[in-house]
DNA sequence: TGAAAAGCTGATCACAGAATCAGAAATTCT
DNA sequence: AGAATTTCTGATTCTGTGATCAGCTTTTCA
């Protein structure tokens, strides 16, 4: 029940402390089980009220969903503010760190990344709210900065919106295929050093190839750290 | 309802063929809506039985998932058969080669990737099956092929596993967001040139890297085609 | 050909989960 | 304090879904 950092300074009622209770609890549950397999009794019980509470808050499941949606945009934001401080580097610069800074806040609210992989693989009406909310403008703004990227002839030329989904997907995947990993080869990414050694091979794996180029030894690039 | 052609040679009784007719739309339904959103009364309607032919043929829901899933072996199996061709060539080629036959497979037969990243993201009993009965013997052999081509100096030395999840999550990821995909950027990836174009990109992306090396031109690996 | 087995169905049951509602309890407002 | 409003609940309804079963139809086979 860790709870995050509402911004809000104005102290919240009783009710809108158990909403917000219910809208986090919720949030984890469907980024964690999906939709469908997220039942109401089972909000109301973790969130300790009743089921009615719920729909006298929310409504209806969809609008509850929507509205535990609406938690991530504080994420997305987060994203934007650090990424915009940098907005001057070159497109390739911030690129890397626009992915960097996906899968280390995709590690400190997981809901994130699960949320767009489990609705980026089912499309319909909820994936086209998602995208009209919360992610349509990153996408947008990630796929300027790639096309600037290929402009200053720093990426090859794929075309630039493919480039944009399959950094997004090569990331999203592997946040959220961690249970096959630990399933076929019993690693744990779920530890600051392997959390560590994933983020290096994402990134490096992505942007400079997995291959080596021909001697063998591994060029270093430039993967300083985001200040904090 | 294109169905696939069963290589059995047997001419199968009535029986056997409504219950082949059921796994295929069953598969399909799984993989396309997760466990939980397919039901028996859709499955039953879709192939034009009855809901309680079902249940004569399979059971319960669980075992026929499982049966539905039993029909991707026959893809996996394909799979091997194409690679153990090619068991002499350097392990960096056959990595490449496995993963563009996954790629391909994964075209030919959408149920295989939808799976993989539906499950290996849920976790839990289906996933453990799976490895068990389809995957497991799949995913060590690309680990032995990844380690052989670091011994050999042709990949980076990350961790085998991780590699192998790296891979297989870039893949899984990008043929499955392709609704983010569609509904981002309005492109349409389920066309024989949009296809390739992305097969190229994931390809060189993950094995090659999307950085140019320094001079703007695209370096040209060997991508040939496997024969077929 | 006739009996046995296999294939299949409609009807029905049991149950989980979403949604509703009247009213109790708590909070806010004047 | 007392009224009004908000917050919350238990009980209930309603719908969708998995599963069962008795019996009809078709196929198999001796």
């Amino acid at each position: 029940m860790a709870l995050s950092s509402t911004a809000t300074v104005v102290p919240l009622g009783k009710g809108e402390r158990t909403a917000a209770r219910i809208r986090e609890i919720a949030l984890d549950q469907f980024s964690r089980l999906g939709f469908e397999r997220v039942t109401m009794a089972g909000i109301a019980d973790a969130a300790g009220v009743s089921q009615a509470t719920l729909h006298h808050h929310f409504g209806d499941k969809d609008q509850l969903w929507r509205a535990a949606m609406l938690g991530l945009a504080n994420v997305i934001a987060e994203e934007e503010r650090l990424l915009a401080a940098a907005q001057d580097a070159p497109a390739i610069t911030q690129l890397r760190m626009a992915m960097r800074l996906f899968l280390q806040i995709s590690w400190k609210h997981p809901a994130l990344g699960r949320i767009v992989a489990l609705e980026g693989m089912a499309g319909g009406e909820r994936l086209a709210w998602l995208n009209e909310h919360l992610l349509g403008g990153r996408n947008r703004r990630l796929a300027a900065l790639v096309r600037r990227a290929i402009a200053d002839r720093e990426l090859k030329p794929f075309p630039p919106e493919q480039v944009v989904v399959t950094l997004q997907a090569g990331a999203v995947g592997i946040i959220n295929l961690r249970p096959l990993l630990q399933v076929n080869f019993g690693v744990d990414p779920d530890t600051p050093r392997g959390r560590t050694a994933h983020e290096e091979l994402v990134l490096d794996g992505l942007f400079a190839g997995l291959l080596t180029d021909g001697t063998g030894v591994k060029k270093k690039l430039g993967t300083r750290r985001t200040r904090r």
